[in-house]
Parts: structure tokens; C-alpha cells; sequence
DNA sequence: GTCTATAGCTGGATAGAC
DNA sequence: GTCTATCCAGCTATAGAC
């Protein structure tokens, strides 16, 4: 009954291709890598692409799709749980995790690029942003309420930085330095309360 | 004696090519962008192009000709002044003020894309931000000396880091948004000397 | 100095063999 | 289901007219 002789088989095929194209668009970009060459590190033959995707642009999407539902399982995960910027930062360790990948800066690089071209690559990344940045907000305004987070910032807006200081950190990855560290001490002193001896010392 | 007919005329020409350049680089890409679309957007036919610049990749390095000059500039104006941190957050200001232009994150990725594949501009671009790098890294040995950031940070590493939060107000850059105020609350408080009652309220 | 025309090449996508 | 062969579009860069 089965449509494939071997669905087994095909999905390796998928998968050998996403693999072979992540690393490419990553290296070269989209527009300079050819579907040929995708299909000769995949170790198939160039038609056989097109047989997999409808076309080059629906490679460069497939490799997007799992983010989404990583997301919401994500936030789900941590909605609940007595410390919401311990939360939150434990948020932020999943999502900075990948920006040790050497990957990381090529492929984020290309994925803004191609979300201005795809609208369909388009409405995948900006739900996934949007389900991210609702978590966020919604901690910060758990921990405003809880008096752990500064009450004069806005939880949309704070959200919002969260999510610019991990893209900075994708776009300087290095994959000799653990960018954590920094991203939280960076990020726990932004939405701490004010400090009202700041630069004391005279 | 000129070896050009009207040397101001061709300068127009070539700034001409370059602000029609920009824009169509920022908004579909490098690859995407014929030489002939650039001529035409700038009023001149297909050839023309490529009497001004060598080939198309110099059209795209001479957008960041300007960059290096201009950070050593930068960098030597606020070298010297009373309050380290005040010197650093001006410098700052200056940097992210291009953030607001609409056409920022599609500049910003395209020339992460372009310094992995131009020898020549990763060379100028290397440069620029080695330049910013030394007087961010400065300005905080400073500022720990002087008492005003927590002596527990490396200046190095510190400044990476207000580069990477200044990278990422440009990719998330939004026209009728200033990134400067909050990128100053970001900065400010990563640099500054812990607090001890952080979390204080219970 | 600047334009027109085009040479020469590359790559996405398909058609049909097997 | 997968490969080979290929068509056609579109691009860079140049050569030569004016």
C-alpha cells in the first residue's frame, strides 16, 4: 500500500540533501550554490533534487520547519516555573546554544536574505520569532510583577532585546568561545532592577 | 592637464552608481543584483558601470571605503575625555546611529555574505572593526582604572561585546524605532560593577 | 567618455530513458 | 524512483561605434 517502495530510503535522501545544503548555503550562500552541487554532496545526481523539493527554495525552507514546533515546546516548557528570569534564561541557553556552530553566522545571514524573497520562508520565521518573543515577554512581565525585573520596562519591548542580543551572538559565533556567559550576564543586568549606586567608588 | 574631460562630472557618475548600488544590494541581495539594473537605476547604460569600477565587487567594497577613515577618526575623538564610560557611549551613539536607516540589515548581511568571499574587503572590513575593537577595549581598561566598570570584566572581551550588541540593533533595525536608548541601558549596566541587592524586594 | 551590441558562460528546471 | 541530457534565461564583462 505504500505510495514509495522504500519510504525509509527516501527520507534518508531528504535528509542527505538538507544535510549537503545547510553546510553549503552556510559556506557560499543561496544564489552561489547550485542545485548541482547540492546534489553531488548528497552523493545523488542533479534531477534527483528537483524529484525531493519542488524547487531550490523549498531545500533552503525545509531546513526552517522544525523551528517552530521547537519553539512552542520550548515556551511551553518554560512558563511555568516558580523563577521566571531563571526561566528565562535558561531560554536563552537553548536558543544561544547553536551559536557556537561555525555554521551559525552563514546561515543566519542567508536566512534574513531569503525571508525577504520567500513569503512563505517569511510567515515560518516570523511565527517562530513571534512565539519566542511572547514567552519572553510574558517572563519579563511575571518577573516585573514578581519585583525581580525593573517595572519601568516595557515586557514587549525587553523581549524584543533579548532577541537582538542572540542575534548578535549568531552573527559573531566563534565555535572556540561559549557566548553564555556574556549573553546572560548581559542579559540578567539589562532587566535587573536599577541600582541606585551605580558608579559609585569616590 | 586633467586626463578626464570634467573630473566633477565623473565623480557625480560614480556617486551616482554607488547610492543606486546600495539600495538595491540592501534590498535584494548582491548576487541578485544585475550590473545593468544598478546602471539603470542610476540613469546610465549597462557599460558604464564598468568604466567607473573594475568589476561589479568593487562597486560593492567602495560602499565601505569610507568606514575605516572614519572609525580611526572616531575612535581618536573620544580617546581622550574625563568619564571613560560617558567617551564609550558616545562612541556608541555614533555607531548605531545608521541602525534607524531602513536599508541597515540587508547592508549588514549582505556584507557578513560578501567579507567570506572578497579578500580585498575583508581586509577593510577586518580592519574597521579592529579599529573600533582597540578604542572600545581602551576606553573600558580605562574606566575600570578609573573605578566606573567592574574590574572583573576583560576589556577585550567587553568590547566584543558591545560590538555584538550594536550588530544586533542593525539587523533588527526599524526605522521609527531608536535602538540608541536601550543599547545605552544594555551597555551601561553590562559594564557597570555589580550590584549587590540585584534582586531585592522579599 | 559613454553607449550598444554581443560573446561566452552558468544554472534552474524539465523531459524522457531506464 | 532516479539519472542523463538539455533547453532556455539571464548574467558579467568586453569590443567597438560614436
Amino acid at each position: 500500500m505504500a505510495r514509495t517502495a522504500d519510504p525509509e530510503r527516501a527520507a534518508a535522501r531528504r535528509d542527505a540533501i538538507m544535510r549537503a545544503a545547510i553546510a553549503l548555503f552556510a559556506e557560499q550562500g543561496f544564489e552561489s550554490t547550485s542545485a548541482a552541487e547540492i546534489a553531488k554532496a548528497a552523493g545523488l545526481s542533479s534531477g534527483s533534487v528537483f524529484y525531493y523539493f519542488a524547487d531550490k527554495r523549498a531545500v533552503f525552507r525545509a531546513l526552517f520547519e522544525r523551528d517552530l514546533p521547537a519553539a512552542r515546546e520550548l515556551v511551553a516548557r518554560h512558563a511555568t516555573g516558580d523563577d521566571p528570569v531563571a526561566s528565562l534564561l535558561a531560554m536563552v541557553d537553548v536558543l544561544a546554544a547553536d551559536a557556537m556552530d561555525p555554521l551559525a553566522p552563514g546561515i543566519m545571514v542567508e536566512l534574513v536574505r531569503q525571508v525577504g524573497k520567500d513569503p512563505e520562508l517569511a510567515r515560518l520565521i516570523t511565527e517562530t520569532a513571534a512565539t519566542q518573543h511572547a514567552g519572553f515577554a510574558a517572563l519579563v512581565e511575571r518577573g516585573i510583577r514578581a519585583g525581580s525585573i525593573d517595572p519601568a520596562l516595557d515586557p514587549g519591548e525587553a523581549a524584543q532585546w533579548i532577541q537582538v542580543a542572540i542575534d548578535g551572538a549568531f552573527l559573531n559565533a566563534d565555535p572556540d568561545h561559549d557566548p553564555r556567559p556574556m549573553l546572560r550576564r548581559m542579559i540578567t543586568r539589562f532587566l535587573s532592577r536599577p541600582c541606585d549606586h551605580a558608579g559609585d567608588h569616590a
